[in-house]
RNA sequence: UGGACUAUGGUGUAAUGGUAGCACAACAGGUUUUGGUUCUGUUUGUCCAAGUUCGAAUCUUGGUAGUCCAACCA
């Protein structure tokens, strides 16, 4: 039956290599049957949009298959971690519409990790070092060449404990001494070569406070977690592939030592590495975010220019738009740079279904309807969204005088140009069609710029009355009327890099130029355009809306209501403009 | 230049030895009270060279190009 095949693993639909694995793991009845997952980040900043393509496949390939996934924060380095991230973490996983099965810290595990280092000190697998960061780098050999054995690697076994007790007293200055695994100082891979496994840092952890002065390291403490906890596949990024076998042999020695006879997966958790996401005109390095906030180039964390979750959702995308972009991209080995285009085609066609449209006017000039009475005002309902009936309908007014576009009016137009003009006639949104007289259709200031259109409406031609099907050669223009709106800020966000490729470019810059860093290498690139800040004329109705909610200024583009929005003064962020193909012609 | 990984239209991604497909982008047109949406159509591709095979994007070998690896970061 479909039904059962449905609920059956093994019979889902495979949608990357990922899952190829894990569906062949199941059915050859690996790790029992189970499937679990893990999403590690370090609590040390604020997650951004690569790190949501992870969550999604984290969290998303546990879902898939029944699994669970755990929430699980890599806090091996008191140095850089805090608490503070790690609630905004949470907050970000959530918003992006996912569950952990449970929140795990790496600190969880720092007792049972001391104890197999121990047991791995008495086994002559790990030893205490006591030379310098620059021996020990020197030693360490280049990728051509094999490295030297540290003087301390066949030190008595007494002796490393000893020392690795002391370690963590609080007596030992950081930098004094180390744990290395006993490994191959001559191996191909780098990692190999006599690893550090624990360091004095001397420092408070957030979570375990002055309990441990000596903190164990990544490649230590992942695979054991992963491990101990039940995790079968341990999904993580490229660059990670050359860890994979450090990964592998800690994990046998934490079985071989611990004598561990009832693993939860079958022999161990696997590690699968996927292309971490790249996209064109965004920088996702944690670095250099944090020169464009600390330098004041963007507002904080959470500016909509930035490629951070809390920085897109203020922009006003949607989890759903930002997932479906994810799941376009897909994930593979190859590592793909992919186009913002693709990115706003997602966010786009995921706000057309949701964002409710209103009338903005962004570059306002009055047009003033000559044979409509003053004073009088017609109201009309209009509907919020012409994709999605069920989201019901909001009134607006109409009289005389009115604000429209700057550019919907043209005095010397262009052929294909359909708007507004001398003798033309265009249909005003859910209201009349309107025509502008040969002569006399509007006033100039001095400068020649003007400053009102006249325009005559048809009569009969309102949505609705007899002649509202007549056929004129003009498009629809939105209106707002200027009696009846409200006046807000909006917030345009552009580009926050020229280039497309940021991080190669600044790179190649600091190359030329004497080596030059941080923002100076930066800025030739950044887009001094990136913010434009816009007096509008929105309906009196955009006041009723909360923030972050979904708007569509019609012709204009989406837009959500910011955070600083108040019914004072309304602040609207531009999502993402509308396809605009008339502009797309016109600089051609 | 030691090792590991990767290569399919402009971009991203499918095709699990058997018809190279999809999406974005681009272009042309229809519909439209958003120059939006939607619909139709068009252009463009298996890095190169040998080999295995009835048959190769897929397997082998050799090139070429790109990415990653020498933190007491993760």
């Amino acid at each position: 039956m479909a039904e059962n095949q449905e609920n059956n693993p093994t019979e889902k639909k495979v949608l990357n290599f990922i899952h190829q694995v894990i569906t062949d793991d199941l059915k050859e009845g690996k790790n029992h049957g189970r499937v679990q997952t893990r999403f590690p980040p370090e609590p040390n900043g604020y997650l951004h949009i690569g790190h949501a393509k992870a969550i999604a496949l984290d969290f998303g390939t546990a879902d898939m298959f029944g699994g669970t996934c755990n929430l699980r924060f890599d806090d091996t380095n008191p140095n850089k971690e805090d608490i503070e991230f790690a609630n905004a973490i949470e907050d970000d996983i959530k918003w992006l519409g996912f569950k952990w099965d449970k929140v795990l810290y790496a600190s969880d595990y720092f007792q049972q990790l001391w104890d197999l280092a121990v047991a791995l000190i008495k086994e002559g697998k790990a030893y205490v070092d006591e030379q310098t960061a620059e021996q020990i780098a020197e030693q360490k050999g280049t990728p051509t060449q094999p490295g030297k054995e540290s003087p301390y690697r066949n030190r008595p076994v007494e002796e490393s404990l000893r020392l690795f007790e002391e370690m963590n007293s609080g007596n030992i200055e950081p930098g004094r001494m180390v744990l290395r695994a006993k490994i191959d100082m001559a191996s191909d891979n780098m990692h190999f070569r006599d690893p550090i496994m624990y360091r004095v840092l001397n420092i408070p952890h957030w979570r375990t406070g002055n309990k441990w002065n000596a903190y164990p390291m990544y490649d230590y403490t992942h695979g054991q977690c992963d491990y101990w906890e039940g995790v079968t596949h341990s999904l993580c990024t490229l660059e990670f592939v050359p860890h994979r076998p450090l990964y592998d042999l800690f994990v046998d020695w934490a079985k071989e030592v611990a004598g561990d006879d009832k693993p939860l997966c079958d022999n161990r958790p696997r590690q699968y590495e996927f292309n971490k996401l790249n996209l064109t005109h965004i920088l996702l390095s944690k670095r250099n975010l944090l020169i464009l906030v600390k330098e004041g180039v963007v507002k904080g964390w959470d500016d909509p220019r930035m490629p951070t979750i809390c920085g897109y959702r203020r922009r006003g995308y949607s989890p759903e738009g930002i997932l479906a972009f994810i799941n376009k991209i897909g994930y593979t080995t190859f590592d793909a740079l992919n186009q913002m285009s693709l990115f706003e085609s997602a966010v786009r066609d995921d706000l057309n279904k949701r964002a409710l449209r209103v009338s903005a006017v962004v570059d306002p000039v009055k047009l003033v309807i000559t044979n409509f009475p003053e004073g009088e005002v017609e109201t009309y309902e209009v509907v919020n969204n012409p994709e999605n009936e069920a989201e019901g309908t909001h009134t607006i007014e109409f009289s005389r005088e009115l604000w429209i576009e700057r550019d919907d009016f043209m005095e010397d137009a262009p052929k294909k140009f359909f708007r507004l003009g001398p003798g033309k006639e265009v249909r005003l949104k859910s209201s009349y069609i309107i025509r502008c007289p040969e002569e006399n259709f509007c006033k100039k200031d001095e400068n020649g710029r003007i400053v009102e259109i006249y325009a005559e409406l048809v009569p009969d031609t309102k949505t609705g009355q007899a002649n509202s099907n007549m056929k004129i050669k003009g498009k629809t223009i939105h209106w707002v009327s200027c009696n009846h709106c409200l006046e807000a800020e909006v917030r345009n966000y552009d580009k926050l890099w020229l280039v497309e490729n940021p991080r190669d470019a600044v790179a190649n810059f600091s190359k030329e130029n004497g080596d030059v860093r941080g923002i100076e290498a930066m800025r030739p690139f950044l887009n001094p355009d990136s913010l434009e800040v816009k007096k509008a004329y929105v309906e009196k109705w955009c006041a009723t809306r909360k923030a972050l909610d979904y708007l569509q200024f019609q012709r204009i583009g989406y837009y959500t209501v910011d955070y600083d929005s108040t019914p004072e003064h309304l602040v609207f962020n531009r999502t993402v403009t509308l396809k605009d193909s008339w502009a797309k012609a016109q600089n051609k």
